[in-house]
DNA sequence: AAAGTAGCCTGGAAGC
DNA sequence: TGCTTCCAGGCTACTT
């Protein structure tokens, strides 16, 4: 599943590639993954436009085009671009979006769940008032200071929180399980009840967290791959995500999940502190 | 207002 | 073995 480190795993390849580039031609396999405007519209308006950089806000992958049009990707739960050189002689499974540009090399857009949404806007603005304004801030540019009060007066466990988006922007579930697990939070803790300092060394865990993920190029847990075809390494760091019935690398207690806010949900019992 | 949940989807795992 | 059911989860929309 895409968080920030898989998507900026993704950008960064991307933005080696496609600067310069002009598209020729957009074919669409799956309609609903063009979320606006109208796939006639979509293809129409990208055609001719040349990329210059390709850069990440949150989960989304924001390609800007010299002439200030937007077009922002979705991943969601099995997004994948992949580039070729030239024509690839059979398409891909789950293949949705094709971008062929006048160089002859073609990036496709994979996506098994049909989850993936792009959408495309004529310039910054329009994409800040109608995509990006629910953001909140980028984890890892957060003050700690900044990052507490954010969350300090919420109600609600923490986990719920830290994957709200508004709230602080990229964080899914694997690098909430993790960071919370990191941090000896309990993920059910009310928000409201945990003190002060925690929240710093929550803040601390979780930047840690995502730099060092970013660093293995994400996780890999299940088909994520970025557009080299590399699954991420962080898979070999996780502690507790996806690791039940396994044991506590810091206590030796089991593994614990359950189910919070409809979320597969890992933690230590005995190590993390629920604060009711 | 905040919290819970259905729905979007497919494929792999688990259950029978 | 082969069928059916369950589960994974980011995000929106709807209900309570």
């Amino acid at each position: 599943m895409p968080e920030l480190p898989e998507v900026q795993s993704v950008v960064t390849g991307l933005n080696k590639i496609l600067p310069n580039k002009t598209i020729k031609s957009v074919e669409v396999f799956w309609q609903k993954t063009i979320a606006t405007p109208a796939v006639e519209t979509f293809q129409k308006k990208l055609t001719g436009l040349k990329i210059k950089e390709v850069a990440r806000r949150a989960k989304f992958i924001v390609m800007t085009f010299e002439s200030g049009e937007i077009l922002l990707t979705h991943l969601r739960m099995s997004g994948q671009f992949s580039w070729h050189q030239e024509l690839p002689s059979e398409n891909a499974k789950h293949l949705r979006v094709r971008f062929l540009f006048t160089d002859n090399s073609v990036l496709d857009f994979m996506d098994t769940r049909k989850f993936a949404r792009m959408y495309l806007f004529q310039n910054l603005k329009e994409a800040e008032e109608k995509a990006l304004y629910k953001l909140g801030a980028e984890p890892l540019e957060i003050k700690a200071l900044e990052f507490r009060e954010i969350f300090r007066a919420k109600k609600g466990n923490i986990k719920g929180n830290l994957l709200r988006q508004d709230l602080v922007s990229g964080v899914g579930n694997i690098y909430a399980d993790e960071s919370l697990f990191l941090a000896k939070i309990h993920p059910t803790s009310l928000t409201h009840k945990i003190p002060k300092a925690k929240f710093t060394e929550l803040h601390q865990v979780l930047q840690g967290i995502l730099r060092k993920a970013i660093k293995r190029n994400g996780t890999t847990v299940n088909t994520f791959l970025n557009i080299n075809g590399e699954a991420g390494g962080f898979r070999d760091e996780l502690q507790v995500y996806k690791q039940e019935k396994a044991a506590c690398p810091n206590c030796g207690n089991l593994i614990q999940k359950i189910r919070l806010g409809s979320r597969g949900t890992h933690f230590c019992a005995t190590c993390q502190k629920k604060y009711l």
